[in-house]
RNA sequence: CGGGGUGUAGCGCAGCCCGGUAGCGCACAUCGUUUGGGACGAUGGGGCCACAGGUUCAAAUCCUGUCACCCCGACCA
């Protein structure tokens, strides 16, 4: 009795958000079976539904990809050593993370092979290969797969030894085209996270030491969880020529000169899939926006009586078939070995958007009991009539992806303050809210801030005001704002 | 790499201090009763107690060592 009132309180046995953020954390992507610790330390196993979310992602991605003129294609799982050597900052910056396959067919290899930490320098080479002239540019290529990075401190989804994502490798003529294309790509994702996922993020250039390893330019777009942590939720590279030099990449213009090419990458993995729990989920586990839940609404049949089965199905069934046609994603729940509220709970817990209980009351009345994931409580449910289903269904969907977009973004306003010295910066970070500061650039200031109060330049907002003032560490006047924040 | 844990049934755990037939809950299977916000009864199946040594008549339990994983840090485009 204590134990189930005990579970009752707090959920479906999950830890509470405001006290424990990080096993409340672990426990809804546990208990909503998203994924799992896998038997090689620090990798994760990618459970159904939670990989039914990251193909809606994929898809939804990829047809924003190919909208932009991009064709996908796959390469090598593994790097030879040699070309992995040849970009001086990209081997330094990701040494520590490779992992080497040595052995094969029994003996020792001639050359360690590293297992794909990203795939600049596999692609490298075969682009070299692959272009000679200027017609051949752009270069538009995109890889969905897996990579690995040998992870001190794995957390499921947010940092895996072994995640999935897409990493696009882009080749241009010039350096105009090829930073058009890096800020094409970072626009895109900023629309996935913010259409899709309802995420709000702030698009921004990273300062030289958080740039990735042999970029000439960084661009992320970072999002803000609900204790108040940056996460960088996609990136986009302008590589510059440095790939191109590594690797040959050269083309002859139309002045038949022999000319480096200009590269890019931009990647997007399944750590978006931490954003979306630790942005959107509540007391009772997931929250998910419905145009990326797997299952947008779960119909709950009930009947008391066997003879009452047949009429609540037929209508589950008529129901079903209004929403399928309406375009609705609909799961039926028929299991009669569980009761209505563990289904209500269990449902709740996976974040589906909308839960629509039918009985043998309903069938009489032509109704059914509608409940929504974003605002729970017996208050914001509603009896709908059958008939007018196809209509407020979808008309339902489309106001919780906005109030989840709105209230996330009302968070982020609310949490994010302009702070002018190290006091009200070590006091934003304090009550964990991101710090807007003026910034002089310099290395030694941000480093000074890192060390002060553990929170890292997350970017430089692209979205400038235009005013200037004195430095929030050196006092050296400054037009640049950059967002400090502790980030995962 | 530091600090702290944990390894016992599919999952979660108790048992260990004080050595003596390996247990509980959930889950699973069958049957019956149930069903509008986490139902109940009966019966049943399921174990290399992480691994290796040692002590002992006897080890999940004591001793020594090893391994693995988790959490918190450090690090992390």
């Amino acid at each position: 009795m204590c134990a189930k009132a005990e579970q009752k309180e707090f959920g479906q046995g999950i830890a509470d958000q405001e006290t424990d953020f990080p096993q409340w954390y672990i426990d809804v992507v546990m208990k909503a079976e998203l994924a799992e610790d896998a038997p090689v330390r620090g990798c994760m196993v990618v459970r159904p539904y939670g990989y039914a979310l990251w193909e809606n992602c994929q898809a939804n991605l990829d047809r924003r990809f190919k909208d932009t003129g991009v064709v996908n294609a796959a390469f090598p799982l593994l790097i030879p050593q040699s070309f992995l050597l040849k970009e001086a900052e990209h081997v330094e910056g990701f040494a520590p993370e490779v992992a080497w396959v040595t052995h094969g067919g029994g003996e020792e290899l001639p050359e360690p092979l590293a297992v794909r930490p990203t795939s600049e320098a596999i692609i490298g080479p075969i682009y070299s290969r692959w272009i000679q002239s200027y017609r051949d540019l752009p270069l538009l290529v995109n890889q969905w797969c897996s990579v690995f990075r040998w992870e001190k401190r794995p957390r499921l989804f947010l940092r895996t030894a072994e995640f999935w994502w897409q990493e696009g490798h882009t080749v241009h003529a010039n350096h105009e085209e090829c930073e058009e294309r890096t800020r094409l790509m970072l626009e895109v994702y900023r629309a996935f996270l913010e259409e899709e996922l309802a995420i709000p993020t702030i698009p921004g250039q990273k300062s030289e030491s958080q740039k990735f390893p042999g970029a000439l330019r960084t661009y992320t777009v970072e999002a803000m969880m609900q204790d108040g942590r940056a996460l960088q939720s996609g990136t986009s590279h302008n590589l510059g020529d440095h790939f191109a030099r590594a690797f040959d990449i050269m083309f002859l213009n139309e002045q038949n000169e022999r000319v480096y090419g200009w590269t890019t990458s931009w990647g997007m993995s399944t750590r978006i899939i931490g954003a979306l729990i630790m942005v959107h989920g509540d007391k009772k586990g997931l929250v998910l926006p419905p145009r990326i839940a797997p299952h947008q609404v779960v119909l709950l049949p009930l009947w008391r009586k066997d003879e009452e089965k047949a009429g609540v199905m037929a209508a589950v069934d008529k129901v079903a078939a209004t929403l399928k046609g309406a375009g609705v994603r609909v799961k039926v729940d028929a299991d009669d070995s569980k009761t209505v509220g563990w289904k209500h709970n269990e449902w709740e817990l996976r974040g589906v958007p909308l839960r629509m209980a039918i009985g043998p009351r309903d069938v009489e009345n032509g109704t059914v009991e509608l409940a929504r994931r974003d605002k729970p409580g017996k208050e914001f449910k509603e009896y709908p009539t059958i008939e007018s289903l196809a209509e407020r269904v979808p008309q339902l969907l489309d106001e919780i992806q906005r109030n989840l977009y709105q209230r996330a973004l009302e968070f982020r306003v609310r949490n994010t303050r302009h702070v002018a010295d190290m006091e009200e910066l070590a006091q934003a970070i304090e009550e964990r809210q991101f710090a807007d500061a003026f910034w002089c650039g310099m290395s030694d200031c941000e480093n000074y801030i890192k060390e002060a109060v553990k929170a890292t330049n997350r970017c430089m907002p692209l979205d400038q005001p235009g005013d200037s003032g004195p430095c929030v560490v050196c006092a050296m006047e400054s037009s640049v704002h950059a967002i400090f924040a502790r980030a995962y």
